[in-house]
DNA sequence: TTCAATGCAAAGTGTTTGCAAGCTA
DNA sequence: TAGCTTGCAAACACTTTGCATTGAA
């Protein structure tokens, strides 16, 4: 985990560097995302905003503007899952996979070792020059397991 | 994996013991994926079926309740990853994951016991009931490799 | 001063629903 | 025949786009 300030120093630097402007807008979509602890959907860090920055009287286009530029430019990343569509996190957490629950949405991060090295080995043997991997594994959660038996 | 025609006989049997009716589309619809090597979005599935089935005039809502009804009563299974919105297969094909190429988009199946055993073990720990999963590496083929460089 | 970025609303997506007609049991 | 299913089209929800305006460099 990365402190918050370098992380918008580093969109600061980005966007410098590609000759965009700095806009408070995508700042405060990134740090929305730098503070949560969970996955957000576009509406959720839009509600978000409303709530914690409501003065900024951002619209939902620019969210899913800001979020789409966050992404291309790998300080996010976003994974999809069942009905709640396109899910956002900061890419300034420890590297981890996803379980998760089809019954009620709950994600849990893991991470083991054990499979990253079997990841790497596997990429070899098929000549990959492996960047990034996304796993999930997807069941019932031990609460939802109760309430359905 | 089954025989088509025993999972089609399955299929009889459900809609049956649900007092429900039977009808050529659901098979179709059903049928596709059993034949189908890579997991299917809903229009996929529709555009399959002009193709392979053209006489049947399915319309596209009768695929996505197709599908739905299917999915509910566990023939099939359906994961989210990437872009491409929902995506389905049959629930009676061999197990892979994907080494993606992010340069030519060629996809590679694989399967590997070891990542598959801590898989389980990862669930038991976290006390989920892992329904499927999926994996994806990302990276670049060997052979776009080559012309990189 | 320039032109990227924004807010708004309209236009696109993909998916679901209402309904009259069709078809299975 | 009864009522589940269907095809069609309209309705929906989510996301993207067009455009005039704002604002960062």
């Amino acid at each position: 985990m990365v402190r918050s300030e370098e992380v918008i120093d580093e969109l600061k630097r980005i966007v410098k560097q590609k000759g965009l402007k700095y806009t408070e807008q995508r700042e405060i979509v990134l740090n929305i995302l730098l503070n949560a602890n969970e996955h957000l959907t576009a509406e959720e860090v839009y509600n978000l905003i409303k709530e914690k920055n409501p003065e900024s009287n951002i619209g939902i286009a620019t969210v899913y503007r800001a979020l789409g530029f966050l992404e291309d430019v790998n300080l996010i990343t976003s994974i999809t899952f069942g009905t709640d569509g396109k899910k956002y996190e900061s890419n300034f957490k420890d590297h981890h996979d996803h379980l998760i629950c089809t019954n009620c949405g709950k994600i849990v991060e893991f991470m083991d070792d054990e499979i990253e090295k079997r990841q790497d080995k596997i990429a070899k043997k098929n000549k990959f020059r492996v960047t990034s991997h996304s796993m999930q594994l997807y069941g019932i959660c031990s609460e939802c397991q109760k309430k359905q038996s």
